[in-house]
DNA sequence: GAGTGGTCTAGACCACAGT
DNA sequence: CTGTGGTCTAGACCACTCT
């Protein structure tokens, strides 16, 4: 059982009763002092919850009219958010399947591919880990993860088969914090023909992140690579103040 | 000049003393409690400042310890939030130019291109207009808006050779409130070719959006393409609680 | 124990929309 | 004028870090 607090509980019930249409595009949520009646919380707890849910697109907030429930698009394969593959698969009910190919556990951190990230670390004991995610009985993703040994010492092999996320968070008790990810578009090498059976020429859409603790201890750096055609990654985004 | 509140000017203030290195790298920003007596605020409204600021990437708060400020990388050509081309290229201090290519007050909204993002409209009455981006003399990127004229009647030419936002903030007092976008990878077609100067073959990374008012009118629909090679697109993310 | 952030409250005043 | 969201306050209690 997860213990959590007011505002989240809001939030979340919110959120599925958007989800299963209980309140529908184009019309409005109760209003928040509607919201401190029906949850019996204050003011500032209710809004907090409906800052939130505009914050991940689900309402956008009209003064003198309410909370509107909009046009929602938040997961997307194969990349929004923080989110682990396993979850995504789950939650868009996709039938995948995660080779693992490759398993070193006393590999150095290629830190080359992560300097535009501001990486400024050197040659760092990391576990590193190649796996192939097949969808629908094709090849689509390469994923190379090293994760950082002065910060996770052991990782299995068995974790990497199944989600480093969940063994990251449900066995160590650790908590994901963050991340930075840069997406480019790169011309496929000899591996990547290899593994997802591509065509000389062939262009990938190439993800690299870093993933950080609550902490702020960067832990996590993965090159994720997709096959052109078959990449889409959707963001929503509030306008902020303009810049002065 | 603009009026905006406390806790905003609590975020710029400490937004530019983090940008200017008075709080470093490494380093924690003031406490709460020091926070109130620096600016005179109470502390729930320097804590929306700071909750800004972690929204933003630019500090993680740890529970016990403090505001650590981490490594930034908010602003990146060519596409990151809602900021327009105009503001970037300013911020980024890159010479840019920026050529009006096709105009046309009276077209009608390709809506099979946006059928990906939930658009459901029909044959609606636009301007079009299509412009190319020249970065260092060199043509990057071909964007091409579609503006209701239900929501907007006119746009001038002129506004979409300076800049469109600028129009619609400035002179239209409109607000820009929130925008879904999509990054796909696509061949080249002849157009892009044309314009950029591409051989066949080449790839090119298709940015579609689509912008709200804070009224939650969509009122603009962008494609915009880039070379493969120039694009590059970050992205700052926190983990959500996990699903249930 | 002292200091930090995390959450919640009850109340106040303001700006805006719709009648 | 009423109801809506936007902002701010002063205070409370809790959980965590560090010494």
């Amino acid at each position: 059982m997860v213990m959590i607090n007011k505002s989240a509980l809001v939030y979340d019930d919110l959120m599925q009763k958007i989800d299963a249409e209980v309140y529908q595009l184009g019309t409005y949520l109760p209003s928040e002092n509607q919201l401190c009646d029906l949850y019996g919380i204050s003011r500032e707890t209710g809004r907090k919850a409906l800052a939130t849910l505009a914050e991940n697109g689900y309402i956008q907030k009209i003064r003198g009219k309410g909370s509107l429930v909009i046009e929602h698009r938040q997961y997307e394969f194969p990349v929004s958010g923080i989110v682990s593959y396993k979850e995504l698969a789950q939650k868009l009910h996709i039938a995948t399947e995660n080779v693992v190919y490759g398993y070193d556990p006393e590999a150095t951190l290629p830190i080359a591919a992560f300097a535009s990230l501001g990486v400024d670390l050197t040659e760092e004991p990391v576990t590193a880990i190649k796996r192939v995610r097949v969808i629908d009985d094709e090849p689509d993703i390469i994923d190379k993860d090293y994760i950082l040994k002065s910060v996770i010492p052991d990782v299995p092999r068995k974790a990497a088969e199944d989600s480093l996320y969940a063994y990251f968070e449900d066995e160590l008790g650790l908590e994901i914090g963050y991340a930075t990810k840069e997406i480019t578009m790169e011309p496929a090498n000899a591996e990547d023909r290899a593994e997802l059976n591509l065509d000389p020429g062939a262009y990938m859409a190439v993800v690299r992140s870093v993933t950080s603790l609550t902490d702020a201890r960067a832990f996590q750096f993965t090159e994720s690579r997709h096959r052109a055609d078959k990449f889409r990654f959707r963001d929503f985004a509030r306008r902020q103040r303009k810049p002065m």
